[in-house]
DNA sequence: AAGACGGGGTC
DNA sequence: GACCCAGTCTT
């Protein structure tokens, strides 16, 4: 233990917090079943993700996907269309995976043991503990940016949430306060860091923990938790080209090592015989968290079918339409433009 | 150990 | 505009 608080009982705050969740628990779709393929979709969907943000994508994917063989089983752009918009999409991608492996590893069952669940694609130490806590009693603490703040904030303790050890360090401050129950703390730990002790204007009035804060009675909860990563912007000069007639347009699918994998686009580039065909050029500026994107999107308008027909027959795109493009996963930025685009066709 | 990876909300 | 969020993977 890095600190000098071992020698005293915390136990009474944990408690102290099950108390509280048992008459605050958050009402939420996944919270009235152990069923560890739901409890592991909704830790995946809800990685760096608001609960709001994602309620309709969480619903809507265990609508379509009921169960691990029925994922398994589906093709993963169906996977990444449910995805869409959610960001982060390489998640999308190994849940994937990780239904197969579930399938061929694990005989279709689920595993209990948190060494196994962490096995699994885009599964790291914090879903493995949710996981294993809140459907098979393990009890490891599911550590988040949740646990950070709440457990720097009680301790008002400044080990640095950016150092590599501070997962380590903050699972050791989170045992001197974990009762028994680990699945309901570690969910208490959640609504309380979502709902009370909030990253900016804690409502530390009613938190069932203010009295034994020492941030909060110190009067210097904005001091916590303390963390130095800083995020760098860097520009993109993406270009696209819109080639489009009569509302069908050409797109192709990126690679899987970059942002925005798998995701399909416009072309980045096009022939010279296409060059006349360029009505108008459109910038877009979009933010991504550590990335600011410029993208011009050239409108490349062919009216001329015999062009049309023999570009899109000896090239690698393929050819959609703006109804269709629905069933495809955009980017953000991308997705808009077509909104915009069929918005626009539809007056012609 | 440090970067990369989305999108949306908040102040 | 900076910071944050139910983190994980790659290098």
């Amino acid at each position: 233990m890095e600190n000098n608080k071992k020698t005293s009982d915390f136990l009474h705050i944990g408690n102290k917090l099950l108390m509280w969740y048992d008459k605050n628990a958050r009402d939420l779709p996944f919270r009235n079943t152990k069923d560890p393929y739901k409890i592991w979709i909704c830790e995946i969907v809800f990685q760096q993700t608001r609960i709001a943000q994602g309620l309709n994508h969480y619903n809507n994917f265990i609508k379509r996907f009921s169960d691990v063989k029925t994922l398994a089983e589906s093709p993963e752009d169906e996977v990444l269309l449910y995805w869409k918009g959610l960001g982060y999409y390489s998640r999308a991608i190994n849940i994937h995976k990780a239904a197969q492996q579930i399938i061929n590893d694990y005989d279709g069952v689920f595993p209990p043991e948190y060494e196994e669940i962490l096995k699994l694609k885009g599964v790291g130490k914090y879903t493995a503990a949710a996981v294993s806590s809140i459907c098979f009693n393990g009890k490891m603490p599911a550590v988040d940016g949740n646990f950070y703040r709440v457990l720097s904030r009680i301790f008002a303790d400044d080990f640095d949430v950016s150092n590599s050890r501070a997962f380590n360090y903050f699972s050791e401050l989170a045992h001197l306060i974990m009762p028994e129950n680990v699945g309901d703390f570690n969910q208490a730990m959640m609504d309380l860091g979502s709902e009370i002790c909030k990253p900016r204007n804690p409502l530390c009035g009613e938190c069932p923990l203010n009295r034994d804060c020492l941030a909060f009675s110190l009067n210097k909860t904005s001091e916590f938790p303390v963390k130095t990563k800083k995020v760098k912007a860097t520009d993109l000069g993406l270009q696209y080209y819109f080639v489009h007639r009569n509302g069908e347009f050409l797109i192709q699918q990126r690679k899987d090592d970059f942002i925005w994998k798998k995701l399909f686009e416009f072309p980045l580039q096009i022939s010279e015989e296409l060059m006349p065909f360029i009505k108008s050029v459109k910038t877009i500026n979009h933010k991504l968290t550590h990335k600011n994107l410029s993208i011009e999107i050239f409108n490349v308008e062919v009216d001329s079918e015999e062009i049309w027909k023999n570009f899109t027959a000896t090239n690698d795109y393929m050819i959609t339409d703006v109804k269709n493009s629905q069933e495809k996963s955009f980017p953000k930025p991308l997705e808009n433009y077509i909104q915009n685009y069929q918005t626009a066709y539809r007056f012609f």
